[in-house]
DNA sequence: CAGAGTATTGGAATGATGTTCCAGTAAGTT
DNA sequence: AACTTACTGGAACATCATTCCAATACTCTG
């Protein structure tokens, strides 16, 4: 294949798939999702589309390959503790990811069986193992963990695009958000109104472990007499 | 307004925003997400796309609505009862309403803040209270359900899309995740390799249910001396 | 009931996007 | 030096959301 003369290759200023998933990170941090196009990026790379399309399959192809990189960056520069501590810093490492990176939530989030997720996916599930849970129940509490980071760091994610696109900072985000639910009807909405005051000043960081460790408790509960 | 013009209407033939968002969960639901266009819309209603835009900011503005149409739809069908089991009866509504309709999960997803969302969001919150949680643990538990439920249930008709644009059944879409998975290098991923085996015949129901008993137990254990 | 005014329509035009196509070029091979 | 292959870059295409505007159908006023 080309592998040989890749590597070899041509000059070093050449493109290479590398060199495009990095130059798409780039672009994709600096102007968010809808920022990276086959245009810019060629603009970018000092070339035409049809180069990039030698070496990258489709849009799509770039997206998952650059959430991918980013993933296994981060779950390798995690230190391996105790089970339980490592599930938290797994977690939070996801979280943090996609919380500077918004655009890996949604990545994530629409393309499945992608190889992140099985990366994150194994990496938790050897914790599980770790921690004992029988055979039967690996795959539901595996499930859980996975379906709550993924899901709550990309409601996140999608809050911060959602604040950005306004114009907002966190603060004044939440506090719109906020005041918009004070104002819902209090017959229909009672308990969105009761929230709205704990919202305003909520850390995300923090909800997101403690649903965690709702999450760890649950797995330990049964297997407690 | 137009509010009285409208109602008292042109004739019954006549576009309105309820007709356009009907017609758009027709189409999102027979043709899938990237086949709701203005285009197809407009020739489905028998129109111009610019007829369509009087009534309906933008494409985004119409997915929402859409949207919102089938939670508000879906919420009212329930029946109350005790608490722990309105939350399953809520989670499973969303579960089913995803599953069937998948572009409601990724519109769900994407624009957060959403009045879906707070839908949702009420009607569980008022279980969490019925249930006797303390005023500071609500929102942790409210969060915990809301991004578990979102989250499987997106990943879940992530799924199901994925598995139609390559042509495959339920089945079969399974089976080639379980080979793909048995196919891994066995040092970096045994744990996916042994989940192989039970991803071929799981259900995905019986498996979102598991888990958020798993997170209600989570919520339910440290009030239990 | 005529005419003015406004709400609504539908189709053409605009600008941006992902993707394809292909003529060209540089490196490696014989 | 020829020839083959790997790669490049830019023009071209189809499609999309969105905007614009002239034409229309309705309502209201006199």
């Amino acid at each position: 294949m080309a592998e040989r003369l890749r590597s070899a290759g041509r000059r070093e200023q050449s493109l290479s798939r590398e060199r495009i998933i990095e130059a798409s990170i780039e672009l994709l941090d600096s102007c968010g999702e809808d920022g990276l196009t086959y245009r810019a990026l060629a603009e970018r790379l000092a070339t035409g589309p049809g180069a990039l399309y030698w070496h990258i399959a489709s849009k799509s192809d770039l997206l998952t390959s650059a959430c991918d990189t980013m993933v296994a960056q981060t779950l390798n520069a995690l230190a391996v503790t105790t089970p339980e501590s490592t599930i938290r810093a797994v977690a939070l490492g996801i979280f943090d990811l996609i919380d500077e990176h918004p655009w890996v939530g949604s990545a994530l989030t629409r393309t499945p069986g992608l190889l992140s997720i099985v990366r994150i996916l194994e990496r938790i599930g050897q914790q599980i193992c770790a921690l004992g849970v029988p055979d039967e129940q690996q795959w539901a509490a595996v499930g859980a963990l996975m379906a709550y980071i993924l899901g709550v760091s990309s409601q996140n994610a999608a809050n911060r695009q959602l604040a950005r696109t306004q114009g907002l900072d966190r603060g004044s985000f939440l506090e719109a958000v906020s005041t918009a639910w004070s104002q819902l009807d209090t017959k229909q909405y009672p308990f969105a109104r009761s929230m709205a005051g704990q919202i305003r000043d909520h850390d995300d960081r923090a909800d997101f472990l403690a649903g965690i460790d709702l999450i760890l408790k649950g797995i330990r509960s049964p297997r407690q007499p």
